[in-house]
DNA sequence: GACTCGTGGTT
DNA sequence: TAACCAAGAGT
């Protein structure tokens, strides 16, 4: 099954810039960051304008947070954008400037969990990590368990799993981004193309019939009228202005004034909007200007 | 564990 | 077309 899978993988791989050998680990930690949930296509552009701005960590680190929030654009969840700008001071601070090679000060860094501290260690140095995104988890499921979807969060058994599959060699970095590209182009959540597949002959899933999922269905996304709407509003306004925005302008984008105000005082609190005054709203600044 | 947090393409 | 979904992290 490695083998099959690894010999896919070389054959039909996107090839994407933070794969290239001369990618550095500094690119390939902001592109596992802006890939958190969101989809390739949509990261590739930034991702080539943030390594264009910002070619190492104390590039990044020597900017205003809003800069780094403003050149996020519209991929979603700004929050990641302040905190790889706070993990690339941390880098500077703590690590001298160079992306850390282990496992834990990856994931001590700010916006760095188990995944993406695997993903960089994994692929970035090399390192032997069992990595579980959704599309990983999608392929162990099928192909092992014999389920249409995982559980709805990590267990146990599948860290166990991942690990046992986890070839003891240098292989293990091209075993796990194998896994991921095959989730991502072939056993795919919806419609899995398995006349595709390099492991269809060993999949328990469809060996089995290709069971429906049994389990409780996984919480819809609501969106129309959430606060993450009028978040959304609030600092599309905020990247689009070059200076600090009035209040009447950003009132503008809601009708619900105690929904607007909550929403607006959760990006102050989470340091995404720098309030001037009570009128007066910008993106952060660092403390010193 | 349950919830929150953006955005836009796909079905 | 409304619903689904996408390389998660933090609380």
């Amino acid at each position: 099954m490695h083998d099959a899978l690894i010999t896919w993988y070389h054959t039909h791989a996107r090839d994407l810039p933070w794969r290239s050998t001369d990618c550095t680990p500094w690119g390939v930690l902001v592109s596992e960051i802006m890939l958190q949930q969101t989809p390739v296509p949509r990261v590739e552009p930034v991702w080539h304008e943030w390594m264009r701005r910002w070619p190492a960590p104390a590039d990044l680190a020597a900017e205003e947070p809003g800069e780094a929030i403003r050149a996020w654009g519209r991929l979603g969840y700004p929050r990641r954008a302040l905190r790889l700008h706070a993990a690339a001071q941390a880098i500077v601070s703590r690590h001298d400037g160079t992306v850390p090679q282990s496992y834990d000060e990856l994931l001590a860094l700010p916006g760095v969990g188990d995944y993406t501290a695997a993903a960089v260690a994994s692929f970035a140095f090399g390192a032997r990590h069992a990595v579980l995104d959704t599309n990983v988890r999608r392929v162990l499921a099928r192909a092992f368990s014999g389920t249409r979807y995982p559980a709805n969060s990590t267990t146990a058994a599948e860290r166990r799993l991942a690990e046992e599959l986890l070839p003891t060699d240098d292989t293990a970095p091209v075993w796990s981004v194998a896994l991921m590209e095959l989730g991502a182009l072939v056993c795919t959540a919806r419609a899995p193309r398995c006349g595709a597949c390099p492991i269809a002959a060993e999949c328990t899933w469809r060996l089995s019939g290709f069971p429906d999922h049994d389990g409780p269905a996984p919480r819809g996304q609501a969106w129309a009228g959430t606060d993450r709407q009028v978040r959304g509003r609030l600092m599309a306004v905020l990247r689009d202005s070059t200076g600090p925005v009035p209040k009447p302008v950003l009132d503008a984008v809601w009708p619900d004034a105690v929904q607007r105000e909550r929403a607006l005082d959760g990006l102050v609190a989470d340091g995404l909007v720098e309030p001037l005054d009570e009128e007066l709203y910008r993106l952060p600044t660092s403390p010193s200007s």
